[in-house]
DNA sequence: TCATACTGTCATAAATTTGTAACGCTTTAT
DNA sequence: ATAAAGCGTTACAAATTTATGACAGTATGA
């Protein structure tokens, strides 16, 4: 998973030793001090989860966390608090609505690497790196490729071309497969919140992606749900009784 | 699945959260800043829950909460009261005040989630997406799907097929199951708030529902009251006498 | 800059679902 | 027993929902 993390903290020595062990899990990592420096990061990249210090020299976390979450792009990141001890409540009222979990200090790397899997499996099943099988397909997010095999011959690889929305949706539906999805929760979802676009168009993209499918015989796979939405389907579709 | 939250929240950045929150989770989502905004919000739509600030600004919650439970077209909505404080006397006000729950501010996402889960399971089965399996039957919300299988061979699994009416209907008999429902409660629920439909119509859609499930042996299911209307039953229908 | 690939919207066709009316059978009450 | 009320069934046209192909505007990349 090359996930991206911002650290906000503005203790030095702990900042590091976070920093060290999300490196040594494989993630990237990104530090701020302050919450005007951590502004700075975000503006130019946006990583995919914040942890950060509710106590901050500046601006306050949770001033921090709102104006993520006020602005579009920054809306959808997690973010994991890190608070210590046991504060005020009334004074953190409202901030934990806007975290996605939070950790109290003081906290073992172990404890927090396995917070921020879960909370990344929790919201972004789709943004971890993983590769996905499933019904003779193999989508790797990393090399973003997607190969097709038939089922019983899994040497047989032949890859196939997407376009970019097609890649996603389909990534979306085979991380999140035999569920329903409305075609406005694939919008939000797929093409991202707030966009203001016909849930008609969902249509037109899964029939393009089925298009591409029902070339290499995989017809089945995208299913309509009447009245609902669409699936991804390794079981056959309801074979009705007559 | 497709659940209705109505907010009543003044705080601006919590009701945001909070909207963002549920949305994530699948919701729609209204939001209204005060009672009055709340009330104009319910005549037009019927949220099938309401999250309700503790203190507003023009009316208190308790009072909007009352208001709701007085009226006929919304007496059933379940309510989940916000508050800030934590004190006993205000408990018992919120749930003599017809609050299903409570939740004390601040309180993370997941509580909240998990809250409402908890009252719609209590409150309206229908609409808690949890998978309901009974006399041979299983049906689960999430994929949309309705398997069936010899009472004794829970193994041999077939999918049968419903249209989106049919399945509702299912959908709603099997989370109320032994309960008898008039017609006109079936369009109420089934159909929806304010839709004018013929009472008879029901006859045809159930007339439907049990043509499918006859072809697959679970004839019994969906039984006939007399005079009053239909019902879910696993029990054997009155051959107890004769 | 030009060519190619991608996107979102429409219009239209195709497929399903739905509400009603009509008719006949069963149960209930007189 | 007979009429009335309650249900079951069927057929069907209307309404709704999807699928599909075409098109024009944008990106993208060479």
């Amino acid at each position: 998973m090359a996930v991206t993390i911002l650290i906000v903290e503005d203790e030095l020595a702990i900042q590091e030793l976070i920093a060290l062990n999300l490196k040594r899990a494989g993630h990237m990592v990104l530090c701020a001090a302050s919450a005007e420096q951590a502004n700075k990061m975000v503006s130019n990249v946006l990583p995919d989860l914040v942890l950060l210090d509710w106590m901050l020299p500046d601006m306050s976390g949770i001033e921090f966390a709102r104006k993520l979450r006020r602005e579009d792009r920054t809306k959808a990141i997690p973010i994991i608090m890190l608070t210590a001890r046991i504060q005020e409540s009334d004074k953190i009222a409202g901030l934990e609505a806007g975290a996605d979990d939070y950790i109290t200090k003081p906290f073992s790397p172990r404890e927090l690497l396995a917070r921020i899997k879960a909370v990344l499996r929790r919201r972004l099943p789709e943004m971890s790196d993983e590769i996905i099988e499933m019904g003779g397909l193999r989508l790797d997010p990393t090399t973003h490729r997607v190969h097709v095999y038939p089922i019983n011959e899994p040497e047989k690889l032949s890859e196939i071309a997407l376009g970019p929305t097609e890649f996603r949706l389909l990534h979306f539906l085979m991380a999140y497969k035999e569920r329903v999805h409305t075609r406005s929760q694939l919008l939000d979802r797929v093409w991202g919140d707030h966009v203001f676009i016909e849930d008609r168009t969902v249509d037109v993209h899964i029939r393009r992606l089925r298009k591409i499918l029902e070339a290499v015989d995989k017809e089945n796979l995208v299913q309509t749900v009447r009245g609902t939405g669409y699936r991804f389907s390794v079981e056959c579709d309801k074979e009705s009784i007559e």
